[in-house]
Parts: structure tokens; C-alpha cells; sequence
DNA sequence: TACGCTCCGATACGGTACGTTCCGTTATCT
DNA sequence: AGATAACGGAACGTACCGTATCGGAGCGTA
């Protein structure tokens, strides 16, 4: 007694392939919002029912098929640190211009009210792409090249967030010398002196939150 | 002869300003999802036509009233860089607070097809935001607080896309605290020692683009 | 072999919201 | 006075949603 096997006719596998298929095409050419249920199970040759029997909308849909087109990440370890985080941001940009921002953004604003659908977008899209960052970084941390006091969480996201935000409000994705560039400029910082410029926030006795983590050297 | 004065009754003012306090009250009760037209128009005691006569449809009705909304941004001087930086950062999210993260979304897939649309969505809530953080950074780098190698608009980039990725994609926006780590981070750097990870870099005969601003000092 | 289950394509359906058009009426400008 | 355009009300055609129904086909179990 097989559990598994649901008992009738099984679904044809086939029609799961050429739908994706469909949905890929009309991704690539109209957008997110071209993906018209009945117009991708025409382009299948497969009826609408057969269609909605596997996947709830268009939202599923459209995660169903970008999930095909992301690969799992592999985070560099040259142990070169300056290559690895640019490596790892470069296949980040890479994978979203996979995507789509435009698609990206349907998905996002579609999934505003269903916590559930929102888990699954950003567990799908997002969070293995950060989550190679964050491995990049903790071997770096772990070689004592960045700072011990670093904030992980907060570094990933001032990375990621940029890759995303380059891709959604553009007017281009980021290119390869502004990774670079930016990966520079966090990791050597943009303030002449520092020090110098905590002890001056000092004196403001400003209601503004001094950092909790002042340069220690 | 007024060339302004359209013959004919002229549009009721009163009008505007009902729709776009129902937009209001629908944006924050049910989000973009729940902003209807003939709902719209209902709540305002309003005709259908009367609102299409005035926007083009829910894109132009939403960033109307979110222009409202939005005040213009005056940026922090007080000769404090870190603090001047924690201000205009802590506005912006302040602003994106009020926007909402739902509503910017569908904007901003609804302007996916829509180049003119797409400026004028960006123009109005997020350049204006960029903006005052683009000025306190170069009043800080006159000041000579800042590395006069500054990338400026990368750094507005970095620090504008936080604001956004934590609005967007959450689970919280940034807080003041937040903030004040993201500043001390980018002005010091999370290096620990950025010029030797320089050296080890070029030890790679990697294909890695190379900084183009390495440390000067 | 017979039966039951589920998928298959085809088609029809009710529902929602869009954006437009027509109407008779009302207000303002020339 | 007359032209013009906004007003509310209502109906319209379109698009797409997601679901239901149908006869038929494929596969499991009795």
C-alpha cells in the first residue's frame, strides 16, 4: 500500500513543464502583468482547470517559475575577502536581474496582505541570497578581517539593500566597478577622521542616539 | 479675456479634496488593494466620472494624496555629521512610514509599463527624500568630514536603500538605533584593517574588478 | 473484468472592477 | 441669452478572476 500514490489518474508531469514554460515566455516578454491565467494555459495547450488543479493563482504561479530560474547560491571562499564579498554581491544582482525587478515588485506588492504568501517570496527569493552574504562575512569575521564588534544582521542587509534597491528604483542595476566601489567604501569607511567626529557629536547635547559601538582603535 | 478660465461651470474644488480624503481613509484601513474607484467616489459622495475626470485612474489617485502627505524634507544642519546623517535618514524612514511599504510597491509594480509614470512616482517620493540626505553629506564633506574621494551619489545609494529594502521587505523598518550603526558603520568602516585586505587582494590575480579608490591614507 | 478515483479538455458561469458613455441638470463664463 | 463644461446617476462593454459541470481517459484496487 503505497501512500504516496494517490489513487485515480496521475497528473501528467508534462503539463506541469509546459506551463512553467508558458509562464517563463510571457514573464520575459510582457511582465507580470501579461501573465493572464487562460492566455499561459493557451500557450501550454492545456486547459485553465488544469492549471488552477496545481497552482492557486498567478502569484504561485509566477514563484513557481522564478524559483526554477534560481539556482542555490555558492558563496566564494578564495579567503580573499575584497573578492569574495564582491563575488557574492555580483551573483546577488545577477540572480535578481533573473527575476526581474519588475516581476519582483508585482510579487511584493501582491503579497502585502498574506503573511503566509510574503514568507514564502522572501524565504524563496531573498533570503538565500543574503544568506550567501552572511556566510561571506562570517568567514571574513571568523579571519579577523572585520571588525569584532561587527553588527552581521545590519552589514548584510546596508549590502543586499543596495543590490535591490539599484535593481527596483535603478535607473540601472548595480555594475560590476560600483560593487566594487561599494564594498570598498564599507569596509574602509567614508569618514576622514572618525574619532574625531564622535567627540564632536558628543558636545551636541542632541537627543540623537549615539552609536552604541564606537570605533574602538 | 482670461485665457486660464475654461467656459463652462467650472471643477468644484470641494470635490478634490473629498476624493483624496477617502483615498486617505482607504489607504490606511484597507491598503492599495482596497482602493476602488466607485468605492472611492461613494465614500466622498461623489460620481464615478467626476473622479476619472481628475485622475487617470488608482496609480494617479494613490500618488496624489501620498503627495499630500509628504511634506518637503528639510534637511538637518548643525554641523554635526553624525548627527546631521541620523536626522535626515530618521526623516526619510519617517516619510516611507507614512507612505507605507504595501502602497509603494503596487506603485511601483504599476509603473513597471509606464516610463512616465515611473518618473514621476520616483520624482515625487523618493528623490526628494534622496535629496536631503545627498545635501547633509555634502555639507559634511565641505566641512572636510567626509573623504573628498566620496562617491557621493553610491553613498546616497547605500544609505537610501536601507531606508527602503527595511520598509519593503522588513520585518520592521529601521529604527533610530539602527540608524545611528548603519552611520557609525559606513562613516568608520568594518574593516579592520582595510589596506592590508587591499594588498592580499592584488595578490589574487582574480578577475575582480579592483577598487578604483583604494585607501588614500 | 469491473469499479472507483482523479486527471484531462472544453465550456459555461457568476463575480469584481475596470474605464467609458449617455443622460438630464446645474453652474459659470462671454 | 447662449455656449460650455461639470455634476449625479445609471448603464454599458471589456477583461480577468476563480469555480463548476461535463463526458472521456488513464490508472489503481477488488
Amino acid at each position: 500500500m503505497q501512500s504516496r500514490a494517490r489513487a485515480g489518474r496521475p497528473r501528467d508531469a508534462a503539463i506541469d513543464r509546459a506551463v512553467l514554460d508558458a509562464v517563463s515566455q510571457v514573464l520575459d516578454t510582457g511582465g507580470y502583468q501579461a501573465l493572464v491565467i487562460e492566455d499561459v494555459a493557451r500557450r501550454a495547450g492545456v486547459s485553465k482547470p488544469a492549471v488552477y488543479r496545481r497552482w492557486a493563482g498567478r502569484r504561485d504561479l509566477a514563484l513557481a517559475e522564478l524559483r526554477r530560474r534560481l539556482e542555490a547560491v555558492q558563496p566564494p571562499d578564495t579567503r580573499c575577502t575584497l573578492c569574495d564579498l564582491h563575488e557574492s554581491l555580483s551573483l546577488f544582482s545577477q540572480a535578481f536581474t533573473r527575476v526581474g525587478a519588475t516581476t519582483l515588485a508585482h510579487l511584493l506588492a501582491d503579497s502585502a496582505h498574506d503573511p503566509d504568501f510574503r514568507d514564502e517570496l522572501i524565504g524563496t527569493l531573498v533570503s538565500p541570497q543574503r544568506e550567501a552574504v552572511s556566510r561571506t562575512l562570517v568567514k571574513a569575521r571568523a579571519r579577523g578581517d572585520l571588525r569584532s564588534d561587527l553588527d552581521l544582521a545590519l552589514t548584510v542587509d546596508a549590502l543586499s539593500s543596495l543590490v535591490f534597491y539599484r535593481q527596483l528604483f535603478g535607473p540601472d542595476p548595480l555594475d560590476d566597478a560600483e560593487i566594487g566601489r561599494a564594498v570598498a567604501a564599507i569596509l574602509s569607511g567614508i569618514a576622514t577622521d572618525y574619532d574625531a567626529l564622535v567627540r564632536e557629536s558628543l558636545e551636541h547635547e542632541g537627543d540623537h542616539v549615539v552609536p552604541d559601538h564606537a570605533h574602538p582603535g
